[in-house]
DNA sequence: GTTATTTAATTGACACCTCAAATATTTAGG
DNA sequence: CCTAAATATTTGAGGTGTCAATTAAATAAC
């Protein structure tokens, strides 16, 4: 235990980190490549069209634009463009709002919730086999800590 | 323990693995909004600069776009649109490459590292806040844990 | 009850990012 | 050698994302 003043532990904490940062980034964007990768290829779709779909598919009353945007955790110019496109291929509409005349109410169509109930149960697998490399109790373990820093980020408003 | 025959327990695992997964990317995006919010806001720049210059701050002699690319686990079209951002600032530098008259060299200038030598430690500092809501074991157990979950995936060959 | 403020959604500008196609150069095979 | 395949970079099209400005409607404050 020679070279661990103040500083120097300071220093290689930072680093620490930092990869550890840099680790659950690449690990991230691995998995989430792959499944964009795989909604490409098998149903010629996009994670963030997937996404909206899926908030939909809770929703059977659908929802107005700005709770999309809310629970998407995306900018309500985003959610328009999706929604466009969307609606474009004939898989969600977007309905006037009979409580309040300047939201929109957005539904998946009937071939919107076929198409997706299709995709969920293929994506359900492919999450389950991609954290299959851990066993439940490390899974559990990773939820936990993931968790708490979420809470941390969020305690440390701005 | 009545209801837990196969079927079950794998809908409830299923669920499991995918209420991870959405926790795994919403605390990766909330991290990685804070630290591009940082960015613009204190150096009026953005992650993909500021990485793509962290990658040259680490090669003295620069590096082939490809190199970059790579290191980046990014697309080659994308390494050109932002180097192109950075030279126009005069951060970077593109020089033909002595041994191979395909490629390019980009390297910081020394404005470039100045800025990012500023930006650097700041960053360093900010990660440093985000993860310190976690006891080093903590971070240490998950770092092991996104190591393996990691390597799980990348030996699912695509 | 009019005016002022907030709220819902869209638009346009700009940056990222991927992919596929095009160009230029190097390397390999016959 | 000399042609064919591989490699380095750029370009352009299309989807995703942010922000700031705009329009329209609802709510609040006098």
């Amino acid at each position: 235990m020679s070279p661990a003043d103040a500083e120097t532990r300071i220093t290689r904490d930072d680093h620490e980190a930092l990869r550890l940062w840099l680790r659950l980034l690449a690990t991230t964007n691995l998995i989430e490549g792959r499944i964009r990768r795989r909604l490409q290829d098998q149903f010629a779709t996009t994670l963030p069209r997937f996404d909206l779909m899926s908030q939909l598919d809770r929703a059977p009353d659908g929802l107005k634009m700005g709770e999309l945007s809310r629970r998407m955790m995306v900018t309500g110019g985003n959610v328009t463009g999706i929604t466009d496109g969307l609606e474009a291929e004939g898989l969600v509409a977007r309905s006037p709002d009979p409580e309040d005349r300047r939201a929109l109410r957005v539904r998946l169509t009937a071939a919107g919730r076929r198409a997706f109930r299709l995709m969920a149960s293929e994506h359900e697998g492919w999450i389950v086999d991609l954290f299959a490399g851990l066993e439940p109790a490390q899974r559990s373990t990773l939820a936990d800590l993931l968790g708490r820093l979420k809470l941390h980020i969020r305690d440390t408003e701005e």
